[in-house]
DNA sequence: CGATTTATCCAAATCGATTTTGACATCTAT
DNA sequence: ATAGATGTCAAAATCGATTTGGATAAATCG
């Protein structure tokens, strides 16, 4: 393996103007082109590890999701925001460093920081408590932008989907096409996005002037089969709602079942409304109407956000928000007159 | 930012002693005390550029994925097998690199390798050319393990879901089921697992003695339109298959839908098998018969494989291939006696 | 023409850990 | 009692790049 050294050596200068020749440095013309002929002829590329001991980072960031299991499925939309970060980092020349963690392990994420692993991560909390775990004991100083908005914690850097924007479009959408009993089937307590969600679809529905029976109220716990078992008491109410809005789109297709399952159609005596736009929703029968979350605009954003951080420009504190929208498919009819 | 000779100012030691007494190595009761209670005070962890650049290895391994567009399929299988890469490198301590990367920049990982960016690489090069490219641009002792096999490329090493054995699986599946009138719906020819699945499946139905119209075999891009497309025009023939074999999941859902759209009931009038067993597989209605790749266990043992030969451990150079199993829903119904 | 700038380059210092080398006690064995 | 282990630790070397602080020669200026 060849080093600055090797160069100089054969290319007869000074490991300086090695180093000053191959980073677009003054040196004379003479001088370059043997560099780079000896830098060529040997194969050269200068070493990361010294390259970061010397410049103070290490030119990656870390990008890391909090999922309790190992959950294989419901990640529908991982790989957008992954492709979105890696765009924006590829134009910095930087590169990403992902993982999987555990709430009980977030620690893993301070270590890496305190051991300068990364120059700043792009977080994605998921869960309660997660967000201000780390605003405490990451260093003060280093950057992170959260993916999610923790409504318990004030979060300075945030490029976050608005959940209250998108359980607001929802329950509004319903509303334009007609429907005045809503059902929906929520996700899991500790859920960060779901608690927005279910705050202001409940708002929403006072401002419009809604009421509700308390059994079409149903907690799910995002996937097909809670989703279902939901559904199944949702429609075992004595009045039953006109549509169902579902925290996400696997909920959603459990629901669809369900009602097939009792002799209902999709959406001619029932609509279904789903959230988040994965793959899924596109290939369940009827496709599900559904609030997307762009999340390649999201990674994108993110880390377009936390590369001006590492670069000390001057970020303003804030909350960026991102607008969901509704996508129009097949599960959701317009009602009344 | 606390360094050792900070701790070792504070414990009254020599740096020498505090790297000792943090790595294990014999010192005195009362030193390692003093070091232990001086890098606790000032928060201390070893900086990871300065120990790579010590050790020549990053403790890091990069997996990269080559993929032209933001192909929503792979959604499917992405995490998962992230999920259980990184399983297996937490336990060895290591952190992952992650990248997107198109054909026409594969040589951004030999540059990787070459500045010691990564200690190893996982590679789905998924289109043919990229292994071969990689194995001759690569340093030959730099640890890569694939997770396709190209066919054209002799890979050292490689982790591998058997696609010849799935395929296989399929047509003899559908052959038990009854079936003897097989269509297919294959994937781009570019793409390394799609022709060594039509290959086997060819194979497959000479053994087993089948014949099958020249329409009966379409065409498709692993989407749900090319999927529709194709179907539509298998159905268009003369005389229909009684199952259709299409190579993914995707693609399933597209012949599902064209089978529905012309008055055939899936699976009474014809039967369709999928391949993947992505969360679409069981979303759909009917939920899809298919092929599943077992990508976590597949990940699992990539990065097993590639620890080993970060460590030196003598491996011996030949292709790991994991079975690929049916996964039986509501797509495909016996027929015949 | 002498004084200052400018271009070009090198030797040495630096980043922060680990490892090597060797010094000094203290202990064991003959 | 002396030769040789053994335990403990510090000084200095090392990994491989970049940067600092001069040095020298050529170019520019008053």
């Amino acid at each position: 393996m060849a080093t600055v050294k090797d160069i100089a050596r054969l290319a007869g200068v000074s490991p300086t103007t090695v180093s000053w020749a191959l980073n677009g440095k003054r040196v004379s013309e003479e001088s370059l082109r043997r560099v780079l002929e000896a830098a060529q002829a040997l194969n050269y590329h200068p070493k990361l590890s010294a390259r970061s001991l010397r410049a103070g980072k290490v030119f990656s960031i870390g990008f890391y999701i909090v999922n309790p299991s190992l959950d294989p499925r419901l990640n529908g939309y991982l790989f957008p925001m992954l492709a979105g970060i890696s765009k924006v980092l590829a134009h910095d020349g930087y590169s990403m460093q992902f993982d999987i963690i555990t709430p009980s392990t977030v620690d893993a994420l301070t270590k890496k920081a305190l051991e300068h692993s990364v120059d700043g991560m792009l977080v994605l909390p998921q869960f309660s408590g997660v967000t201000e775990q780390l605003m405490e004991d990451l260093p003060k100083d280093f950057p992170v932008v959260f993916m999610q908005s923790d409504p318990a914690a004030k979060t300075p850097h945030c490029v976050a989907i608005d959940q209250i924007k998108g359980a607001d479009l929802a329950i509004r959408y319903l509303y334009a096409q007609g429907h005045r009993d809503i059902g929906m089937i929520t996700g899991p307590v500790e859920h960060v996005d779901n608690v927005l969600r279910m705050r202001s679809a409940y708002q929403t529905m006072q401002d419009l002037h809604l009421v509700w029976e308390r059994a079409w109220v149903q907690q799910g716990e995002f996937d097909i089969e809670s989703g279902y078992i939901g559904m199944k008491h949702i429609l075992a109410a004595a009045k039953k709602p006109s549509a169902v809005f579902c925290f996400n789109d696997y909920m959603a297709i459990g629901a669809l079942r369900a009602a097939s399952h009792v002799g209902l159609r999709v959406p001619q005596d029932i609509s279904i409304l789903g959230f988040d736009d994965t793959d899924v929703a596109e290939a369940s029968s009827p496709a599900l109407t559904t609030i997307q979350q762009p999340v390649f605009d999201q990674g994108q954003r993110a880390a377009n956000l936390l590369m001006r951080m590492i670069k000390q420009e001057e970020v303003t504190a804030q909350v960026e928000w991102i607008s969901p929208m509704v996508v129009e498919r097949a599960s959701v009819e317009r009602v009344g007159s």
